[in-house]
DNA sequence: CCATGTCAAGGTCAC
DNA sequence: GTGACCTTGACATGG
């Protein structure tokens, strides 16, 4: 179940409110053009460095790399070399991370789906999974920098819907299943559904916590969580872990604005003895993460 | 210059 | 069967 040498650690995902610049620049498919995807990289990932300085001071050593740092970069329509282009900054961008023992992860949206009834879902879902993984390829990031998905749609029958999933899995080229993990949804696959999934097939089980109190099958959530984590290997670095709560009066699944810390505290409290990484899935970003880390530091586990 | 509608991509659910 | 919703920041357009 992971490492047990490595320290936890804390991190958010993609975008950073108070250093003033995105690293998930686009543009519309309608616009598009080499000259506007080559400006789109640069911005982004002069951004994503800053963007990693800013968190090494605070000492938010968890990031999740937006996937609009190529745009359109799985789209038929895109013959730009960026690996050749930016390789340096590739490569700076990794070292940085590497030296300085933060962890990287992506995830790809709810489009990606493995387990589509559409053969032609399933073929684009596989070339989005390998831009993914070559952008954390590009910055030699070890197998730890992981990419995570759902399990997808359930088409009426989660059985084989699943079983499509093990499949499809297994045949995937090896630079994408050794960066692969699969992560519990709200409404459709719980932690227990896809235990069953990694049983067939030796995929890691990402615990998101939130979507665990929104779907589950009565199991005390560390229990829950302890099962996902056994999903993982040493070289898989520490289990990764999503973090969210329930945002006061909206609808059910929506995110919190702001970190409930008195939740936060009880979540921390509750895995005791557990290692993991989290991923704080929190509207404002940096400033619940800020606040989580010196909690956690507070309560002696980080 | 600001406000508002729209954006590559799929699936589910309410009606 | 059709359309709203999911989730979301940022582009693009129109006033």
């Amino acid at each position: 179940m992971g490492n047990p040498n490595e320290a936890m650690r804390i991190g958010y995902p993609c975008v950073n409110r108070s250093i003033g610049c995105t690293a998930s620049s686009t543009f519309r498919l309608a616009s598009y053009s080499e000259e506007r995807v080559e400006a789109a990289v640069s911005s982004n990932l002069s951004c994503l460095s800053r963007m990693l300085g800013y968190n090494l001071r605070a000492g938010l050593l968890f990031f999740r790399i937006s996937s609009d740092t190529v745009p359109f970069a799985s789209h038929p329509v895109c013959r730009f070399d960026w690996r050749g282009r930016f390789r340096k900054e590739l490569k700076e961008i990794g070292a940085l991370a590497k030296d300085n023992g933060m962890r990287i992860s992506m995830h790809p949206d709810q489009f990606t789906l493995l387990n589509s009834q559409d053969e032609g879902i399933t073929e684009r879902s596989i070339r989005e999974l390998e831009y993914h993984c070559a952008l954390l390829d590009a910055m030699n990031l070890p197998r730890s920098a992981k990419v995570q998905i759902h399990a997808g749609g359930v088409y009426g029958d989660k059985e084989s819907a699943s079983a499509r999933f093990v499949e499809r899995y297994k045949k995937l080229p090896s630079a994408i299943r050794k960066r692969l993990v699969v992560e519990n949804d709200e409404r459709l696959y719980s932690v227990k559904d896809l235990l069953a999934i990694s049983g067939s097939c030796g995929i890691p089980v990402l615990f998101d916590s939130f979507h665990n109190e929104c779907l589950n099958t009565g199991e005390k959530a560390a229990d829950a969580l302890r099962a996902a984590m056994d999903t993982w290997s040493d070289a898989d670095s520490l289990p990764m872990t999503d973090y969210s709560s329930q945002e006061p009066g909206g609808r059910f699944g929506k995110h919190a604005e702001h970190i409930d810390i008195a939740h936060f505290r009880r979540y921390i409290r509750r895995t005791e003895g557990l290692d993991f990484d989290i991923m704080l899935e929190i509207k404002d970003k940096e400033r619940s993460a800020i606040k989580a880390l010196a909690l956690a530091r507070r309560m002696g586990r980080i």
